[in-house]
DNA sequence: TTATCATTTGGTTATTGTGCCAAATACTCA
DNA sequence: TGAGTATTTGGCACAATAACCAAATGATAA
């Protein structure tokens, strides 16, 4: 079981990948709107949307030259806030270092 | 921003800290309650006790010979239920597959 | 101070993840 | 059918991670 847990959050735990779930929380995005906005091959944006997918996170629609793909967990973000938190804390905690 | 989230994130996804993370949400441990637990060497156990609080999401206390290490941010558990349920409906699409 | 216990750190090796290129596939339109 | 566009796949080089062992550190008790 944590297997299985640990392979969804390994799968969210990039920051591209992460990016692109917190895009697609916005409504459905095609491959090339990726690349347009990532600076980086095809290839790797696709692979990253295939490790979202296996995982279940999102999912794809194939629809003429194009493929769409759509949050399928939207849940997801809710956590975002408190991983923003934990950051927040440790930015704060460090400065509190520096001060000393 | 990303990059920082993927780090935390990144901390979580492993089988043994995940499980640790929710082991602590119901106290504090000390490392060798961890090492009876999972069968790993002292090592191993302390290094990931170390990417955790690397990463602000727990805090060490050393009291006498032991150190005992304490959740510093509960919220993060909140997501474990969105995370089961992206298990599940993965299994479920994976069971109906099969009956095909 | 020395012995001992609890934990961390350093080093090594095996495994996995990342990103690019080139080639393959899938679909559409002429 | 053939050309062109969108995406995926395979392969490779390189970086990062994981787990173990051995050695170092820190605290306590004798």
């Amino acid at each position: 079981m944590y297997d299985a847990k640990a392979k969804v959050l390994k799968a969210l735990a990039h920051p591209t990948r992460l990016w692109m779930t917190e895009q697609l929380a916005n409504g459905e995005r095609c491959v090339c709107e990726f690349v347009d906005a990532v600076d980086a091959d095809f290839s790797t944006i696709s692979k990253h949307l295939a490790v979202l997918k296996q995982v279940g996170i999102v999912e794809d629609d194939k629809r003429g030259k194009q493929v769409f793909y759509k949050l399928k967990v939207p849940c997801i973000l809710n956590f975002m806030s408190c991983v923003e938190g934990v950051i927040e804390s440790q930015v704060n905690a460090q400065a509190a270092l520096l001060k000393k």
